[in-house]
DNA sequence: TAGGCTGGCGTTTTT
DNA sequence: CGCCAGCCTA
C-alpha cells in the first residue's frame, strides 16, 4: 500500500488530520464526519509513511466495543498484525499497567477487579459495621462519593473535611473501604485509573520507560474523559509524545458521571502548539436533518463551534406526531415501522430512541401485539447477571482464597446451612486478625469455636473450594468452569426458580461455560486470571439475535456512535426530555440539548419525533407540552402528521379543539355496535381522548380490532 | 430458609 | 404504576 491509498477517499480536513506533523492535535469531529475513519487512517499513515513501529503507538477508547472495532479496522486496512500496539480502554490499559508493575503499585500479584455491584456489597457491610445512620448514609450515596473522589484523583487522606461532620464520616468510610480493598486484594474501576496515575508520580523511571515507548498516542471520544483520565494522559504524553485527541463537545453527554467537557478547552492550553482541525462534512444524514440538528445545538452557549453540512440530498421533512397518550404514540410508531417495511426497509434499519428506559415497555407491548421483532440494547450485561456473578465467584474463590467479595457472595448460595450468624462470626474474626474471611473460617474451625453443625457445613464448603482449586490446575478452562458450575449446585439452585426466569438462568450458566470454551488467552498459563479479568472489565457481548432482522430499541445514550436510516425519537416532551431533574438543576439543560443533538444526528433518511399529550408516569396522569427542543427546530423542517389522513400542517397552527365531532359526546360509548364504511360492523372496545383527538378502538366482525380517529372514521351507531 | 408482604423509590451507563 | 430490597412469618 502506498501513501495515496491511505489518503484516498478522504476529504481535505480528514487528510490534514491523518497526515498532520504537529506534535499535538485536537480533532473536533462532528457527528457522522468520519471520525473513526480518521483515527484508523492516521495509524495506517504513521506505520506506512512514518515507519512507526506498532509498539510505539497507543490508542485509547472508552468501551471495549470501540477498542475491538478499532483494532479490527486497522488490521483490515493494513493487512498485517497490530501486535505490540496498545489499543484499549482507559481501564483496560491501566489494568495492563498495574499487572506489569503490581509490586511498584503496592498490589499483590493476584489482585482482582471489584465491579460496582461487589463494591456496593462491601459498602453495605461497612455501613452496618460502623453503625451509620442508614437514612443519611445510603450505600448508593457513599458509592457515588467514593467513585467521584477517585475520578478526581483524591484519596481519603487528601480530602479536606472542612470540619463538617457529614464529610468526616464519608471520609472515614472511604478510608475503611480502602483498607477492606487492601485486605482482599481488590481494585475497583476508579482505583485502576487512580493507581495507574500514582505509579507514574511515584516511580519516574517507570513513567519514563512508557514515555519513551509511546511516541504516538491517539484518544477517541475525548469529550468523555474525566479528571483522572486526562491527568493520566497528560503525564504519559510528557513533552515528547505526539498526542492526537478526537472528540466533539456537542456530543458530550456523560457529564453526570464525571466527564469533563472542559478538558477539550484545557487541552490547547496544556499543549500550546496544538493544531485544531474541524471535521464538519457529514456523510450520514440528509441536509434537512442536519439543519434541524444545527438549529437545536445552536442554542447552547460556550460551544467551540461547528456547523455540519452535507453535499447530499435535502431529504424529507421531519415528522412530528402528537399522540393522545403513550399507547397512541406507540401505535403510531409501530404503524410507521410496518409501513416502511412495505417500502423495502428492513426492521433492523429502524430504531426507536427514548430518554429513559421506562418508556420502552409500552413500545414493546405494541411491537409484541403486532408481531414485530425487536431487540432492546442495554439492560443488564452478561457478566452482571446474578447467576453469572455467582458462577464467576466460585471461579474467583478457587483462584484466590482471600477474595472476600466472592466468598461472601457464594458462602451460602446455594444454601448449605451457613446462616447470617456464622458469617457474622467470620467477619468479626477476620477483622480481629486483619485477615481474609477464608483464613478466619479455617482458624475458627481449627479452634472449635463454632457449633458442630456450622463447623461441618463450613468445612464442607472449604473442602469444595479447595477441590475446585485443584481442578483449576488440572483441567482446561472450560473443563474447570463446567466442573465448578456442576459441582457447586448452581444449576439446580437457579433451575428451581419460578417460571422462565429459572430456565433463562440455567441457559446463561451454560453460556458461561461456552464463554470459557471460546476464550482465547494471551498467555495460556494465565488463562484463568485473564478470563476473570475479562469477566470484570468486559460487558460480554450480547450476541444473541444480533443478526436477525429486528427493530432496534435503545436509550439516546446508548445510541451514541450508531446510525439508522429511520429513527423514531419518542417522548419529546418537557419533563421527560429534557428530563425534569435536568431542568431543575442549573447547567444540566445544555447536556440534555446535546443528547437531543445526538438523537437527531443518528438518522440518515427519516426522523420521526413523537410525544404524548397525556402520559401515565409512575402511576400518575401527567400532561406535558411538546419539548422545547422541538420548538428550536425551524418549522419548515417539520411536518406535523395526523394519523389516518395525510393532512400536514405547520407546527405553529396548534391544535383545534372544538370543530370536529367528539368521542364521548357523539353518541359513541363502550360496547356500542357501529358501522364503518370499509371495515363493516363492529363493537367499540375503547375510547380515548376527546374532541379532535379522540381515538376509538373497534373490534370489527370481519376486519379485526382497529384503532381509529373518531373524527375521520365516521362511525355510525347501529 | 423460603416465600410472602410492604414500603420506598423511580434519568442517563461504562469500566 | 411496577420493581426490588429487606423484613417478617410459617
Amino acid at each position: 500500500m502506498d501513501v495515496s491509498t491511505i489518503l484516498e477517499g478522504l476529504n481535505p480536513a480528514q487528510r490534514d488530520a491523518v497526515s498532520c506533523d504537529e506534535q499535538s492535535m485536537l480533532v473536533l469531529a462532528g457527528a457522522g464526519s468520519g471520525k473513526t475513519r480518521v483515527l484508523v487512517h492516521r495509524i495506517a499513515w504513521l506505520m506506512q509513511v512514518k515507519s512507526v513501529s506498532p509498539s510505539n503507538i497507543m490508542a485509547v477508547t472508552f468501551t471495549n466495543k470501540a477498542a475491538k472495532e478499532m483494532r479490527s479496522r486497522i488490521s483490515g486496512l493494513l493487512q498485517f498484525e497490530t501486535k505490540g500496539m496498545w489499543v484499549g480502554t482507559f481501564h483496560g490499559l491501566a489494568h495492563r499497567l498495574l499487572k506489569s508493575h503490581w509490586n511498584d503499585a503496592g498490589l499483590s500479584e493476584n489482585f482482582q477487579i471489584l465491579d460496582s455491584d461487589d463494591q456496593l456489597r462491601v459498602l453495605k457491610r461497612l455501613i452496618k459495621e460502623h453503625q451509620l445512620d442508614e437514612n443519611r448514609f445510603t450505600p448508593k450515596a457513599i458509592q457515588w462519593y467514593i467513585n467521584e473522589q477517585k475520578d478526581e484523583g483524591r484519596r481519603a487522606k487528601h480530602i479536606d473535611d472542612r470540619n463538617d461532620p457529614y464529610e468526616k464520616t464519608l471520609i472515614k468510610i472511604y478510608s475503611e473501604y480502602e483498607k477492606s480493598c487492601e485486605r482482599s486484594s481488590h481494585v475497583d474501576f476508579g482505583e485502576l485509573l487512580l493507581r495507574a496515575h500514582e505509579i507514574w508520580l511515584k516511580k519516574p523511571d517507570i513513567l519514563e520507560h512508557y514515555q519513551d515507548r509511546f511516541k504516538y498516542i491517539l484518544v477517541d471520544e475525548f469529550q468523555d474523559t474525566n479528571t483522572i483520565q486526562y491527568a493520566w494522559l497528560r503525564l504519559l504524553a510528557g513533552n515528547k509524545t505526539s498526542l492526537m485527541v478526537v472528540g466533539d463537545d456537542d456530543q458530550s453527554i456523560y457529564g453526570w458521571r464525571g466527564a469533563k467537557i472542559e478538558n477539550i478547552q484545557q487541552f490547547s492550553n496544556d499543549f500550546p502548539s496544538t493544531e485544531i482541525i474541524k471535521l464538519e462534512q457529514n456523510y450520514r444524514s440528509t441536509s434537512l436533518i442536519l439543519e434541524a440538528a444545527n438549529a437545536v445545538i445552536a442554542n447552547n452557549p460556550g460551544r467551540l463551534g461547528k456547523n455540519l453540512w452535507t453535499d447530499g440530498e435535502r431529504g424529507k421533512p421531519l415528522c412530528l406526531y402528537a399522540g393522545f397518550n403513550e399507547q397512541d404514540e406507540a401505535r403510531f410508531i409501530i404503524e410507521r415501522i410496518k409501513s416502511h417495511v412495505g417500502d423495502d426497509t428492513l426492521l433492523s434499519e429502524q430504531a426507536v430512541l427514548y430518554r429513559s428506559n421506562a418508556q420502552s415497555r409500552v413500545i414493546e407491548e405494541e411491537l409484541i401485539r403486532n408481531g414485530v421483532a425487536y431487540r432492546i440494547y442495554g439492560g443488564q450485561r452478561f457478566y452482571d447477571r446474578l447467576e453469572i456473578k455467582n458462577g464467576v465467584a466460585y471461579m474467583r474463590l478457587a483462584y484466590a482464597r482471600n477474595d472476600d467479595a466472592a466468598f461472601e457472595r457464594i458462602i451460602n448460595t446455594p444454601s448449605r446451612g451457613i446462616g447470617h450468624k456464622t458469617v457474622e462470626i467470620l467477619r468479626i474474626r477476620a477483622k480481629e486478625d486483619n485477615s481474609s474471611l477464608w483464613s478466619a473460617a479455617e482458624a475458627l474451625i481449627a479452634e472449635s469455636k463454632l457449633t458442630r453443625r456450622a463447623s461441618s457445613a463450613l468445612q464442607n464448603f472449604l473442602d469444595m473450594i479447595l477441590q475446585f482449586c485443584a481442578a483449576s490446575k488440572n483441567l482446561d478452562l472450560d473443563g474447570f468452569s463446567e466442573h465448578v458450575i456442576d459441582k457447586s449446585g448452581l444449576i439446580d439452585f437457579h433451575g428451581k426458580e419460578a417460571g422462565e426466569k429459572g430456565l433463562a438462568r440455567v441457559e446463561n450458566l451454560q453460556e458461561l461455560i461456552n464463554a470459557t470454551r471460546q476464550f482465547e488467552a494471551e498467555d495460556e498459563n494465565n488463562i484463568l486470571r485473564e478470563f476473570l479479568d475479562t469477566a470484570a472489565l468486559d460487558a460480554g457481548e450480547q450476541q444473541a439475535d444480533e443478526h436477525s432482522d429486528a427493530v432496534q430499541l435503545m436509550t439516546l445514550h446508548s445510541a451514541k456512535g450508531l446510525e439508522f436510516p429511520i429513527v423514531y425519537l419518542a417522548g419529546v416532551e418537557e419533563n421527560l426530555f429534557p428530563h425534569k431533574m435536568s431542568i431543575e438543576e442549573p447547567g444540566r439543560l445544555e447536556e440534555e440539548r446535546r443528547l437531543c443533538y445526538v438523537g437527531i444526528t443518528r438518522a440518515k433518511l427519516h426522523l420521526y419525533l413523537t410525544y404524548a399529550e397525556m402520559r401515565r408516569w409512575y402511576g400518575q396522569e401527567t400532561y406535558n407540552s411538546v419539548s422545547r427542543f422541538v420548538r428550536e427546530i425551524p418549522s419548515d423542517c417539520i411536518n406535523e402528521v395526523r394519523i389516518n389522513n395525510n393532512v400536514s400542517r405547520p407546527l405553529s397552527a396548534g391544535f383545534s379543539n372544538s370543530t370536529l365531532n367528539e368521542g364521548s359526546g357523539s353518541g359513541l360509548h363502550l360496547g356500542q355496535r357501529v358501522n364503518h364504511a370499509i371495515f363493516g360492523d363492529g363493537v367499540i372496545l375503547n375510547i380515548e381522548g376527546q374532541d379532535s383527538n379522540a381515538r376509538v378502538q373497534v373490534n370489527f366482525d370481519n376486519a379485526g380490532s382497529k384503532w381509529l380517529v373518531a373524527s375521520f372514521a365516521n362511525l355510525k351507531p347501529i
